[in-house]
DNA sequence: GTAACCTACAACCAAATGGTTGTAAATGAA
DNA sequence: TTCATTTACAACCATTTGGTTGTAGGTTAC
């Protein structure tokens, strides 16, 4: 039933990661210019550590990499994993596609 | 801060409905051949109740639409919510292309 | 008419989520 | 050295999520 359980829960949590709009906030704000957590947090209406774990999620379903930078943590976009999401959804388009023309070919038979 | 509310709130839903794998499948099901909710809830290895969650999460991120057929709900897929998930993304591909250009020029400047 | 089937929905439960505050440690600047 | 900045992380809390079982109502088939 289950295909491929690791890529899966990988998708899960890259669509649970994009779920939410200060998450997806953060990332148009990472791939634009690499920037501090500290950075990313003073742009918000809440706690340092909420920030802290929304960039937590966002790691973990490999939106954005950190990379240590002195006392900073810089928090870069990593656009492989948005790409991977993009195909995802257009397979969908296709296969609807697909239904479409084949729904076509029914009604033209006669 | 926030600019489009409602919009935020849909997007939130929509990739919140897409962030679990049954509900994935049930989608891709749908779209290939509408099917009821017990037709669907029979191929999953939970109740029936559950499936039925699944479907009304799905119905509220307009990913699916519900049609009464007798004593049977008809499940469609709803292509025009995945395509503006689609397009969501490669806007974000589009923002980290545009960036890319951005510094390619500012190497190319000497 | 009665039995089987399909759906709706409530109540419940454990775990995850999105936020908070507080504490501690490492780094940079004075 | 001392102080401010930045991060890490634990503990806590309310709400949501994803599942369950049970009950009830409408529809179809026999």
């Amino acid at each position: 039933m289950v295909v491929n359980e690791t890529r899966e829960v990988e998708i899960d949590r890259l669509f649970q990661a994009l779920a939410d709009s200060t998450r997806r906030d953060i990332v148009t704000r990472v791939i634009t210019r690499e920037q501090s957590v500290s950075d990313l947090a003073r742009q918000y209406a809440m706690s340092f550590a909420a920030v802290q774990k929304h960039v937590a999620v966002l790691e973990r379903a490999m939106l954005i990499t950190k990379e240590r930078r002195g006392r900073e943590q810089i928090v870069h976009g990593d656009p492989s994993m948005l790409r991977t999401a993009a195909r995802l959804l257009e397979e969908y388009e296709e296969i609807w596609r697909a239904r479409a023309q084949r729904i076509d070919q029914i009604l033209a038979e006669d």
